[in-house]
DNA sequence: AGGAAGATCTACT
DNA sequence: GTAGATCTTCCTA
């Protein structure tokens, strides 16, 4: 499967962060390949987003986000490593979150990495997913643009779906905009 | 040293 | 369905 490249991510991040929907995410482990779709995302911005991690301006935990787009940027939040992709246009600020992600490959590995069976709670979060594919801050900054990397995004199948748009989750201060995006009827979803 | 952070799990009414 | 404990880094004092 292609690898989405430089210029997906060098635009709007909701204009992201919308598109992703439907495209997967490839994790590489030494032979293990493990993948899911992307089912739903949501846009941060910069100085003018006070939920963002940028908001505050430049910081070295931050730099990422002000620099290439279609790096991964990793964080932790409440005791999970949160997975985002820096997005925005050139000499601007911005990243999209990977909130939740229907499984493909690898699902027996995951649920290892999860520490638990039921399917349907293997990547419904985003601190879950992070678990699933055994993600960290040692991806902070990986390139996925790049088919070799550890941590990838590629091309979808394909199908079409119906696009939902609301309110960030969980955030202490969210703008007017509606910034989180999901596949409708997509049971992954964290929260319909 | 102390507290905040895009969350998750568990245990209840 | 809500409420609370606990999660682990990094920022600010």
């Amino acid at each position: 499967m292609k690898v989405l490249p430089r210029s997906f991510y060098e635009r709007d991040p909701a204009k992201v962060a919308r598109e992703l929907l439907g495209k997967m995410l490839v994790r590489r482990l030494g032979r293990n390949v493990l993948s899911g779709k992307i089912v739903e995302t949501e846009a941060y911005y910069g100085e003018n987003d006070p939920a963002s991690k940028a908001y505050k301006g430049r910081k070295t935990f931050n730099e990422l986000m002000f620099l290439d787009a279609g790096k991964a940027f990793i964080y932790m939040v409440h005791g999970n490593w949160l997975l985002n992709i820096v997005a925005h246009p050139k000499g601007e600020v911005g990243a999209v979150l990977i909130r939740a992600l229907e499984p493909i490959k690898g699902v027996e590995i995951m649920k290892a990495y999860r520490g638990v069976n039921d399917f349907y709670a293997l990547t419904s979060g985003p601190g879950k997913l992070t678990r699933a594919l055994a993600i960290t801050k040692e991806l902070n900054g990986v390139d996925v643009t790049d088919n070799k990397s550890e941590l990838a995004v590629t091309e979808g199948a394909g199908e079409s779906f119906d696009v939902c748009a609301s309110h960030r989750i969980g955030v202490r201060a969210d703008l007017q905009q509606m910034l989180r995006f999901y596949i409708r009827g997509n049971i992954f979803v964290s929260k319909p």
